[in-house]
RNA sequence: CGCGGGGUGGAGCAGUUCGGUAGCUCGCUGGGCUCAUAACCCAGAGGUCACAGGUUCAAAUCCUGUCCCCGCAACCA
C-alpha cells in the first residue's frame, strides 16, 4: 500500500516552552504521543506526528533581559534543547516545529486575519492591577491592601490600576455552539473527568479573551498594527495548522491531514485547548481536531534523591540510568493515561525487573534457548494444538483488538496491562507444560509447545513496539522476523512459520542492579 | 455553601459509566521445577472498599450528609 492510500493520522504533542529545560513531564508526553504515533503506524495509517517548541511571549523575553543575551538567541538555544530531548527519547517526529518558524508567522496572521473577518476581534481596553516590577495583571482577589497602598499577594510588589489597549476575541460568542460541540461530541475531551471539569467552566459563562499586548513585543506582530503582538496562545495554537500547510488550505498536506485526529495535552493546559482553540476555529470557519487528550501530571513521591532541593528530572539522566525502552514502557505502563501518577526509583526499577526482564525477557529466553538446543535453532513444526495451546494462542489473537480499542482511547496502561495478562499465562501454561520433560518423552509435543510459546512472543513483541521499539525489535529479530511488513499489525493474522532460521538467543532486557554502595 | 479529582489488604494501584463471588503488581509464608536473566509455577496469610445514614433481594459501585488529602479559581505554558 503506498502512503497516498494508507487512512491519514494527524496527531501532535503540546509545543513545549522552552523558558526552561526539558524535565520528565515533557517526556511522558511526547513518549505517549509518540506510542500512539507508531501504533498507527504499524496499523497501517499514514501518520503525521509534530511537536515542537512555543518560543514567544512575555516571560522568554523578561528570561533573556536577565541572561543578557537577545531572546532568540535563548529561544534557538533551549529550542535545540527540547529537540535533543526528542532525539534522546527516540520520538519518531514527522515536524519539529518552532512558533519562529517563517511559515508560523504567515499561519499565526492568516489565522488572525479569519477571526477578524469574521467580526470576532475588536480593538477594546484590558485593565486590572499592574505590577510594574513584575510586570503582570493581578486581579483583584491576587491583591490586598496594606496601608493604603494595594499589593500584590504573591510577589508583594506594588500594584496600580492600570488599562491597556488590547484586541479582543468575542469569545462569550462562542458558549453554545462550545457546549454543542461538548455535546454532541462527548469524547472530543477526555477522560471524562477532567473534561468535565472544561464543560462546567464554559457553562459558567465566558468572557471575551484578550488577545493581544502592547507591553512587550516578542512575538507575532497583529496584522494592521503593528504595535501590538499577539496573544501568545493565540500564537501557540496556531501551530497545529502551521505544521500540516495552512494558511493554504488547498495545499494536499493540509487537505490530507487536517482536522487533527487527537491533540495530546497535559491537564494544565485543557482550556486553551477545549475552549479557546475550537472557537478560534469556529470562527476561522476551520474544521475542529476530533479530540483532546488531556494526560495527568507525574510526581516524584518518595526517595530523597537530594541533590539539590529540585525534585526535577532530567529525561537524559533516566535514559542513562535504566534505559530508553524501559524509561518509556515505566511511563505508560505505570500510570492510567489521563490520571496524575507518581515515579520513584523503586517503581521503576520494578517494573523493569518483574516485567519487562522476568516475565517477557525471562520467557523469551527459556523459550529460544530450549529451541536452539533441541531443535537446530529453527522455528519447530507444531503437531496439532491441544485445547490449552488453541486457548493461549486464542487469547494472543485476540489481543490485537484489545489493543486497538485501547490506543485508540490512549489508555496504554491497560493496553500494556493486556498484554502482560498473557505473558503471565504463557509463563504458567510453559510450567505446566514443561518442555524440558517433554523432551526426553515425546519430542513432537514439546515441539508444540515451543512453538505456541514463539508464536505467543511474536504477538507480544509486534505489539509492544509503539512503546519499545528498540527492544521488540530485538526479540523479533531473535524470532527471526524480518524488518518491515512482517512486523506490522497486519503479519499478526499469519503464524511464524516453522522452519524460520533464528540467531542464537541473547538476553533483551537486563536486570537493574543497584550499583555497590560507595 | 466556588469548581474538580481522590480516600480500596504492609506499599503502589485497578474496579465505581451499565449495582450481584473485592482484583492486580510488589512484599510476606509454605511448596514445586530446573528449560531460563537465582528467573518461572502452585498454594496460602492479609481488606467491615474514609465515616454515618438511605434505596435495594443485593452497594466499593446509586442517593444524602460528614471528615481528610490534592489540584484549579480566568488571560498564568
Amino acid at each position: 500500500m503506498t502512503p497516498s492510500e494508507k487512512t491519514p493520522f494527524y496527531i501532535t504533542t503540546a509545543i513545549s516552552y522552552p523558558n526552561g529545560v526539558p524535565h520528565i513531564g515533557h517526556a511522558y508526553e511526547v513518549i505517549a504521543t509518540d506510542a500512539m504515533a507508531r501504533f498507527k503506524r504499524l496499523d497501517g495509517y499514514d501518520v503525521f506526528f509534530m511537536t515542537g517548541t512555543d518560543e514567544h511571549g512575555l516571560k522568554m523575553q523578561q528570561t533573556a533581559e536577565k541572561e543578557g543575551i537577545p531572546v532568540k538567541e535563548l529561544a534557538d538555544r533551549n529550542s535545540a534543547a527540547f529537540r535533543q530531548m526528542s532525539d534522546d527519547l527516540g520520538i519518531s517526529l514527522s515536524r519539529f516545529i518552532r512558533t519562529t518558524d517563517a511559515d508560523h508567522y504567515e499561519a499565526a496572521k492568516a489565522l488572525w486575519q479569519r477571526m477578524e473577518a469574521n467580526g470576532d476581534i475588536y480593538l477594546s481596553k484590558y485593565a486590572g492591577w499592574y505590577s510594574i516590577r513584575d510586570e503582570r495583571y493581578f486581579v483583584e482577589d491576587e491583591t490586598e491592601v496594606r496601608d493604603g497602598q494595594r499589593y500584590a499577594s504573591e510577589t508583594g510588589t506594588e500594584v496600580t490600576w492600570t488599562e491597556e489597549e488590547s484586541y479582543f476575541f468575542k469569545l462569550s460568542a462562542y458558549q453554545d455552539r462550545l457546549l454543542a460541540l461538548y455535546a454532541d461530541q462527548p469524547d472530543f475531551g477526555a477522560p471524562h473527568s477532567r473534561f468535565n471539569e472544561v464543560i462546567s467552566f464554559v457553562k459558567g459563562g465566558l468572557e471575551d479573551l484578550s488577545i493581544s499586548r502592547t507591553s512587550f513585543n516578542w512575538g507575532v506582530p497583529v496584522p494592521g498594527n503593528p504595535d501590538h503582538v499577539m496573544y501568545v496562545w493565540v500564537d501557540a495554537l496556531t501551530n497545529y495548522l502551521t505544521g500540516v500547510g495552512f494558511p493554504d488550505v488547498e495545499s494536499e498536506s493540509f487537505r490530507k491531514y487536517w482536522p487533527a485526529d487527537v491533540h495530546v495535552i497535559g491537564k494544565d493546559i485543557s482550556r486553551f485547548h477545549a475552549v479557546y482553540w475550537p472557537a478560534f476555529l469556529m470562527s476561522a470557519g476551520l474544521e475542529l481536531p476530533k479530540r483532546v487528550m488531556i494526560h495527568g501530571h507525574l510526581h516524584n513521591q518518595g526517595i530523597k534523591m537530594s541533590k539539590s532541593l529540585g525534585n526535577v528530572v532530567a529525561p537524559a539522566d533516566w535514559v542513562a540510568q535504566y534505559g530508553l525502552d524501559q524509561v518509556r514502557f515505566f511511563l505508560l505502563r505505570e500510570v492510567p493515561f489521563g490520571a496524575d501518577g507518581n515515579y520513584s526509583h523503586d517503581a521503576i526499577v520494578g517494573r523493569m525487573n518483574a516485567d519487562l526482564a522476568n516475565n517477557f525477557g525471562n520467557l523469551a529466553q527459556r523459550s529460544l534457548s530450549m529451541v536452539a538446543k533441541n531443535c537446530e535453532g529453527r522455528v519447530p513444526v507444531p503437531a496439532g494444538f491441544s485445547a490449552e495451546d488453541a486457548a493461549l494462542l486464542g487469547q494472543a489473537k485476540g489481543l490485537l483488538e484489545t489493543a486497538r480499542a485501547a490506543f485508540g482511547k490512549q489508555e496504554f496502561s491497560r493496553a500494556l496491562e493486556a498484554i502482560w495478562n498473557v505473558l503471565g499465562d504463557t509463563n504458567a501454561y510453559f510450567a505446566e507444560q514443561a518442555p524440558w520433560v517433554l523432551r526426553k518423552t515425546d519430542v513432537e509435543r514439546m515441539n508444540t509447545v515451543l512453538y505456541v510459546t514463539l508464536e505467543v512472543l511474536r504477538n507480544v513483541a509486534i505489539l509492544a513496539q509503539p512503546v519499545m521499539p528498540t527492544a521488540a525489535g530485538a526479540i523479533l529479530d531473535s524470532l527471526g522476523q524480518a524488518e518491515g511488513e512482517a512486523r506490522s499489525f497486519a503479519a499478526l493474522a499469519e503464524p511464524i512459520a516453522s522452519g524460520t532460521d533464528l540467531p542464537a538467543p541473547a538476553p533483551v532486557f537486563p536486570k537493574y542492579e543497584e550499583p555497590a554502595e560507595a
